[in-house]
DNA sequence: TCTTTCCCATAGAACGTCTACTGGTGTATT
DNA sequence: AATACACCAGTAGACGTTCTATGGGAAAGA
């Protein structure tokens, strides 16, 4: 049997805002990242490993975070992340571009039965 | 030259909900579709013809509308959509998701200035 | 006739995410 | 000492959506 649908496809491209936002707070390693991202949105988000150490490497390909190796609080080997300048821009390109997302996509989506109760 | 970045990629899987969305208000045809869309977001929603019409063919392939000839308010040759009952209720489950996506993500990207604070 | 506008459609590439693994290493348990 | 487990990084391959770039037919107007 085989599963040919995906469960969640819930993060809609939006991975790498995500991550640059929870990297304002500072360094980080993956397991962290994906934690903070999961609590905050109250276990709504699910973090894959097979989407954050992609989205983790092809930010660092874009200069948009640096890494460096470290120890982790449960002392263990693990790599950080380090938002950089260039990250920081492209975080608020990036929240700019989602907002105007939303509402755009807010307002098709908005009933127009207006003509029904209008004020 | 090769252009090897996608210019827009703003539609973030919401389309089908778009397309489904603009059904409520009675078939249409798909440039009447692109165009709703695109007007009800003030332009800021392009809808490229070939990523509608993929989705209007996944859309009936999957219940969602059903399909007919007809001709336009132009006179011209063109396949109407309609919503079917099954397609109202995925709506509803789009919208639903939808919803608790932003608000997921609003809850993750809001500035926490705050807890640094409180060191 | 020629051009424009309307309308449908498809192929192929690009891209992000998911599933499903592998592998290493501290820490605790037995 | 051996075992189990949680923590941490990573990759391959499939999948689905969107994009770019086409093609073509048919009505309307110049």
């Amino acid at each position: 049997m085989v599963k040919s649908k995906k469960e969640q496809e819930l993060l809609l491209g939006t991975l790498d805002m995500l991550v640059l936002q929870t990297l304002v707070l500072g360094p980080a390693h993956g397991h962290t990242i994906a934690h903070v991202i999961e609590q905050r949105s109250d276990e709504v988000l699910q973090i894959e490993q097979g989407s954050l150490y992609p989205a983790l490497h092809r930010l660092e390909d874009r200069g948009w975070v640096s890494s460096y190796w470290g120890v982790s609080e449960n002392n263990r080997k693990a790599r950080f992340y380090r938002l950089t300048a260039a990250g920081r821009k492209q975080l608020t390109v990036e929240a700019n571009r989602w907002q105007s997302m939303v509402k755009a996509i807010g307002s098709v989506m908005q009933n127009v039965t207006r003509t029904a109760e209008q004020k």
